[in-house]
RNA sequence: GGGCUUGUAGCUCAGGUGGCUAGAGCGCACCCCUGAUAAGGGUGAGGUCGUCAGUUCAAGUCUGACCAGGCCCA
């Protein structure tokens, strides 16, 4: 190993270059006992059956590996596999579509390899499974780029002078051409990864077949009544203006303002009476203070707080807590818990309400001198009581009174505005954070729209989609930027004394996933579908539905998949399915005159129709009229009369995730390649994403969930195990491209069979290199066996080499064949279990342990040394010949080039032939059993190592070949072998088992003559007719007497 | 902050329902072979099983807290 270490001189003479056999004669005698032989060529080394191979030990992936592709796609593989199968009983696996856009990395090197084991290794096992890849075309990572790039290019100015829907046309098309250029050369990158899979049919989301399917799963969940339009608060990207999905978020830490505002209460006296205190103990103080306050009041106060339990001579507040202080405008409520202890509070001269365990945590950050808690009252006694904004006066028509004039679209009945800017019960108002007094703003949130939808408020929000306010907000504010008026509010609240407390903070905060801008909720008309609301067909809810299959039906690999998918189920949200862009799968709803809206399950397959057969961009090219050409009002319950030439068009599109959710009905029902699947494999992500969405599809419009298992990987890691940054000094060499180049594809592959994949997967060069060095230890295997073949003439295809009538239970041969077979199940049932690090621990530890060091160095000898045609030789090859075979065939899912090229040559198939491992079958028994004693002959081995590791420190033998060894064997069993292949086994020139003896006795053969040719000492060495010292066997070998 | 999850030798991993002096491979050290040779074989040294506290006769294995990660969410 240590070639690099300085060379130790064991012999005083020089090697010599070209010694002849009578020089090596002189040598070689009886009396070499003892001495270190000399590296002098034997005279006998060309009788020997030494290696012969075309199978190189370097392998030189990066050339050959294309080549194997080349010859794989040229032979059509894909195709003839499918061919092979055609009728067998199908495994149904479901690639799940990664996006176009960008090069492909780690992330799905992992993913891929991780499949292309799943479909080869039950292809393998004689099934029937297609592999289909698809790639997701739609969403705003391409607008957004390709937004950019024709600005860039200035090609934005000529698109703008076009009419609205020639413009989105226009931009559909280029990002038609950026999904195309990115499918492409993704593609070309996935079969490097050596993956098989249709790549000549992929599915795509932008195709026309694709995208009418994707409209008749939206048309099964109207049928089922899931599907609604409202006004509700959703994430929204200011950036690109349009709602965003739970999917599409990425949470960054982000600073903001933390404030603690004081809203003034309308009536003081409603609010004293509230926390019980009586007014005759103060009145006088109340009424001078009510006349002061405008001028010094507060002065006054500050120097002396009043006595608790009295009225204090001035108007209370309420104080509430916010992190988002752009949200004030839109305040219409203040939310308290009614179960918890609220606190009248004096605090450095202003009386305000906070809960009472929030008392001393607000006024420790306020940094509050003086403090007195006046009174307390449950909370459920501060409901009802009004208050004032601290700036929107409803008088002026700021805020909603004005929006109030303008009723929305959709016959929202007129807001009830005598209910705005009072206290309201909410029970998820908690004493975590803040004040236990919590701003409401039924525009702007989720539990404030449903505070607000429970009391009668109207939905005000005054933020436009592109982060303005709007005109009913105060005139200071109007069309001005959300994010820029934050401090200035704050500064407004400062100077108008309603500010108690302000800090900076830092928060995780979600932002867009494109432009990785802050979000934010804003209420706007969108649609849902709604997982709560029962489906026409039995009632169930999806959330029902999904959770009742996820419990017991559904599969998971690893088995938490189920927990993780059961929590997100039953926290999720109404799904969001439209989107305001333009590259996408339009929404085909229409709007009436009158602004009502129509979406029908028909008018929807309608649609679907003109778009299977034109794609979607129909939908901008065609009018109202066109695309419902193939619908009939008449015939459809739900048009209720509906005048179809007064419709106009929607402009919304669909979630890229309801494309990809409907990928089982687009791609595995429409084209037949079974249906419901086994198999779903991406990411563990995917709970949230793929996987449940595809759930709630085929829930929603089937009634059944779209796969039998669902199996999930985790994400790359860096050496310690943190989050891999794309931005790291060497992050080039972690490219795919340079990872094929650098250690080559079948290392890689390697290397994803032996991850534990459901947990985080550390990434890192050096662990490349490990697995190419496990790599060249499996290769070097092969290459000794097939070395070894030469001149082996091949079996009949199909049938073993070897077999029991050849292979005698007793003989190594036996014992290695079925050592395989034991291999083999386990590595085939744990490919069953998609447990691939154990394909990958036991294959590697048959070549390394069985094969390498116990079996292959026990054979050597006969291989080498044998007469080339002996019976025992020939039987040696037979039993390497059908290992061989069975290791390629278990190697090819993962080491896919190298199996192959391992199988060619084993085969000696020339450039013509078109033999290929991948269309066979997975050995399992080679049908040979073994004498069931082999399993103590090992243990006994064991012990005859160590025997001899003991021998060489005491009696000085060191080669092996220079021993022999005396066993013990009382109860008779190494009797039942042939000594012979004990001495191989052992490594030693003899073995005698010995019923008599105790313990294991190692012989020290040095003053015993040595074979020139085979090197043993084995008692049979003597001079010969050619006048060499040669055991009986090498004399029979070489043919001399 | 919440849900799910991970933390065993330098590295990658095994260690059903608690009972072992905690295993394997790689790497490392030493040795053999030089007829698998930019190969092959043998032997050996490496671990407070993330930390702390419990339950138990007994805990890597059960419970709780904490620390450090990952994914998803707020």
């Amino acid at each position: 190993m240590n070639r690099s270490s300085t060379p130790e001189p064991r012999t005083s003479q020089p090697a010599g270059n070209s010694p002849t056999p009578a020089a090596a004669g002189q040598h070689a005698g009886p009396a070499a006992g003892g001495e270190k032989v000399e590296k002098v060529k034997s005279r006998y080394k060309d009788t020997l059956n030494l290696l012969q191979t075309g199978f190189p030990m370097k392998a030189s992936l990066v050339q050959n590996e294309p080549a194997s592709v080349k010859r794989w796609n040229s032979a059509g593989l894909y195709d003839q596999v499918r061919r092979d199968r055609a009728g067998a009983r199908k495994f149904v696996f479901h690639d799940g579509p990664p996006y176009a856009n960008g090069s492909i990395h780690l992330g799905h090197l992992m993913n891929k390899c991780l499949k292309d084991f799943v479909v080869r290794a039950r292809t393998m096992q004689g099934l029937d499974c297609a592999y289909v890849p698809g790639w997701d075309c739609h969403g705003l990572p391409i607008e957004h780029k390709v937004m950019q790039e024709l600005i860039e290019s200035k090609k934005i100015d000529k698109l703008k002078t076009l009419t609205p829907d020639q413009y989105r046309v226009a931009v559909r098309r280029e990002c038609q051409k950026y999904a195309e250029k990115y499918i492409k050369l993704q593609g070309g990158q996935m079969q490097r990864l050596l993956t098989l899979a249709d790549y000549a049919n992929p599915y795509l989301t932008m195709s026309a077949e694709y995208e009418a399917a994707t409209l008749e799963v939206l048309a099964d969940l109207l049928e089922q009544g899931l599907v609604y339009r409202a006004l509700k608060p959703v994430h929204w990207s200011v950036a690109n203006e349009t709602a965003l999905a739970e999917a599409e978020l990425e949470y960054y830490d982000r600073e903001d303002l933390s404030v603690y505002v004081d809203f003034e209460a309308e009536s003081a006296e409603a609010v004293y009476d509230a926390f019980g205190l009586k007014e005759e103990l103060n009145s006088e103080d109340a009424e001078s203070a009510e006349t002061e306050e405008e001028e010094g009041g507060e002065v006054e106060g500050k120097s002396r707080a009043p006595e608790p339990g009295k009225r204090p001579g001035q108007r209370p507040c309420f104080m509430i807590w916010t992190t988002t202080p752009w949200t004030l405008p839109a305040n219409l409520a203040i939310a308290v818990n009614p179960d918890f202890e609220y606190a009248l509070v004096w605090i450095d001269g202003n009386v305000t309400v906070l809960a009472s365990e929030a008392v001393p945590r607000v006024t420790k950050a306020g940094k509050a001198e003086q403090v007195r808690v006046l009174a307390t009252a449950p909370g459920s006694k501060l409901v009802g009581l009004r208050y004032r904004h601290p700036f929107v006066d409803l008088a002026r028509q700021e805020g909603v009174g004005s929006a109030a004039l303008r009723p929305p679209a959709g016959g929202t009945p007129a807001p009830q505005l005598k209910s705005v800017f009072t206290v309201l019960p909410a029970a998820y108002v908690t004493l975590e954070d803040g004040t236990g007094l919590v701003h409401t703003a039924p525009g702007h949130g989720t539990e404030d729209f449903q505070t607000g939808k429970a009391n009668g408020l109207p939905v005000y929000c005054p933020v436009k989609g592109d982060g303005a306010y709007d005109d009913t907000v105060p005139a200071w504010l109007r069309g001005r930027d959300i994010w820029q008026c934050n401090p200035e509010i704050v500064k407004h609240l400062r100077d108008s004394g309603h500010l108690f407390y302000d800090h900076a903070f830092t928060h995780s905060y979600p932002h867009d996933w494109r432009s990785k801008t802050p979000v934010i909720f804003r209420c706007t008309e969108q649609w849902f579908v709604g997982v709560d609301q029962p489906a026409a067909r039995d009632g169930k809810s999806l959330r029902g539905a999904a959770l009742e299959w996820t419990e017991a039906k559904v599969g998971f690999v690893p088995e938490w998949g189920r927990n993780r998918m059961r929590g997100m189920l039953e926290s999720r949200p109404d799904w969001c399915i439209s989107r305001q862009r333009a590259w996408g799968l339009p929404i085909p709803a229409f709007f009436g005159r009158d602004g009502g809206v129509f979406m029908t399950p028909a008018s929807v397959r309608a649609v679907a129709n003109v778009v299977r057969a034109k794609g979607s961009d129909a939908w901008f090219t065609m009018g109202p009229a066109e695309l419902l050409a193939g619908y009939d009002p008449a015939g459809d319950p739900g048009a209720s009369g509906v005048a179809v030439g007064q419709l106009q068009k929607g402009h919304d599109i669909l979630d890229v995730w309801f494309e990809s959710g409907s990928s089982w009905n687009a791609v595995m029902r429409q084209r037949g390649l079974g249906y419901p699947t086994d198999l779903y494999l991406e990411g563990s992500d995917q709970h949230r994403g793929w996987f449940q969405v595809s759930l709630l599809t085929a829930l929603g419009a089937s009634g059944q969930p779209p796969f039998r298992t669902l199996l999930t990987h985790g994400f790359m890691v860096d050496r310690d195990g943190k989050k891999l940054s794309k931005s790291r000094p060497d992050a080039a060499r972690y490219e795919v491209d340079s990872l094929c180049t650098e250690f080559g594809m079948d290392v890689m592959r390697w290397w994803v069979c032996s991850l534990t994949y459901e947990n985080d997967v550390k990434v890192d060069l050096e662990l490349f290199a490990l697995a190419g060095e496990s790599y060249r230890k499996i290769r070097n295997t092969l290459r000794y066996m097939l070395g070894n073949l030469h001149d082996f003439t091949p079996p009949i295809a199909g049938r073993r080499a070897a077999g029991p009538d050849f292979v005698p239970a007793s003989s190594l041969d036996a014992w290695v064949l079925a050592e395989y077979d034991a291999m083999a199940r386990e590595v085939t049932a744990a490919y069953d279990r998609y447990e691939f690090r154990t394909v990958h621990a036991k294959l590697y530890d048959f070549c390394n342990e069985t094969l390498s060091a116990v079996y292959l160095a026990a054979v050597k000898d006969r291989l080498y040394c044998d007469k080339a045609d002996s019976p025992r030789r020939r039987r040696t090859q037979a039993a390497m010949w059908d290992l061989t075979e069975g290791l390629c065939r278990l190697l090819a899912p993962v080491l896919c080039h190298t199996a192959d090229e391992a199988y060619r040559s084993l085969w000696k198939a020339g450039p013509d032939d078109p033999r290929c491992v991948h269309r066979e079958t997975f050995i399992t028994s080679e049908g040979v059993r073994a004498d069931a004693r082999w399993k103590e002959v090992m243990e006994i081995r064991e012990r005859g190592q160590a025997a001899l590791e003991r021998a060489k420190a005491e009696l000085g033998v060191e080669n092996p070949l220079d021993a022999g060894l005396v066993l013990p064997d009382a109860e008779h069993v190494l009797a039942r072998f042939d000594a012979v292949d004990l001495a191989d086994l052992m490594g030693v020139s003899l073995v005698r088992a010995d019923a008599a003896a105790k313990e294991i006795q190692v012989l020290d053969l040095r003053d015993q003559p040595r074979c020139e040719r085979c090197w043993k000492r084995d008692g049979t060495v003597k001079a010969r007719s050619d006048g060499g010292m040669l055991s009986d066997r090498d004399a029979v070998a070489v043919g001399v007497t």
